[in-house]
DNA sequence: TTATAATAACTAATAGTATTAGTTTTTGGC
DNA sequence: GCCAAAAACTAATACTATTAGTTATTATAA
């Protein structure tokens, strides 16, 4: 029963993922998250700014997490192949982390400097893609605007449950891929 | 001080909706949805089945007013046009009603009847309008969950604070229904 | 090696939340 | 005008986050 568990940000951060993974981001508190390190609830205070700030920690590894799955996917590929690539690391990050990904969207400060950094990461990286096909200035921002929308949009309503019909859902979101990449090119 | 006011489920979803947009979904409870009314929290639970109960009747109310903005676009319109429109009226009624848009989507049970009839309206009604572009049976229903991605992904993006880079939000969404025209022709 | 300062845990207390149980008041139908 | 059902109520319980103040451990420096 040591008063100094030697609990760091880190540790912290990564067990409110697992919670949310594993029982739905709203499972993330305090409370739950003090039980699982077995500590108090006010011993968090130390690490973190209460809930708020637990959020935004989460999100923040989120966001960070999301873009080491998406660059790890461009690299080495370009034009097509990077496309599909990119999405469909997007699709399994949020299949393989529903609840830390759910925590990119979650009520998170867009304000926030180290938000709004990891971010950019990401919107440039689609950028870079996308520039490939001769995108450039704003065509280039409002194609990797679509694209991000495509993504959170199906990974979102199929996390949710909302692809009723019995038709398989990796074909659906091929297609979408497909739609999208016939798009821009004309 | 009447013990008797004569609430009814209607009035308390259309009460909850106005918290809900005004200061967010997180912000309904029952202790300001009572507030709200000049009722106890507990006189509640004569109309409802507690929170959850709240949130699937606002999820349906908002399901069910989508489906009237939707359709309300698609008529008398065809082809282009019938998308334009729908497309437009998605992103009208989220930003109109963003709290009860984002009941929508939060924490639902895809599983209940009623809210899996309510959207199968929406369904339907797309599915229909993108049947004049020939297509059927699978494509025609890998078509309309890609539309709902898109539209729920932009409109979710956008109420969060995503699109952070100056430039018209309103350009980047009508290129995104665009590529997808195109898309969906060849 | 020992004293001190910072850190990170703790307990105690408060306020806000949902929920259940049991009670009272009103209303509508007979 | 009576009675049953509906819809409000009060009271109580169990969580939750959070703040204040306390104590124990660790790291540092004399």
């Amino acid at each position: 029963m040591s008063p100094r568990i030697g609990l760091d940000l880190n540790t912290i951060v990564k067990a409110a993922a697992e919670i949310a993974d594993a029982d739905g981001l709203e499972a993330v508190t305090l409370a739950t998250l003090s039980r699982k390190l077995n500590i108090r609830p006010p011993s968090l205070y130390n690490h973190i700014e209460g809930l708020p700030g637990l959020r935004k920690e989460l999100a923040l590894y989120g966001i960070e997490e999301l873009e080491r799955y998406l660059s790890r996917a461009a690299a080495e590929r370009a034009g097509d192949d990077a496309v599909r690539a990119m999405g469909e690391a997007y699709l399994t990050f949020a299949r393989r982390k529903p609840g830390l990904y759910e925590a990119t969207f979650y009520t998170i400060d867009m304000e926030d400097t180290d938000i709004k950094l990891a971010s950019e990461k990401i919107v440039n990286l689609v950028i870079q893609v996308l520039q490939q096909y001769g995108l450039h200035g704003v065509n280039a921002v409002h194609a990797t605007r679509g694209f991000r929308s495509i993504l959170h949009g199906f990974a979102s309503i199929e996390q949710k449950g909302g692809f009723a019909m019995e038709l398989d859902i990796n074909e659906s979101f091929y297609f979408l891929i497909e739609t999208f990449l016939i798009g821009i090119k004309k």
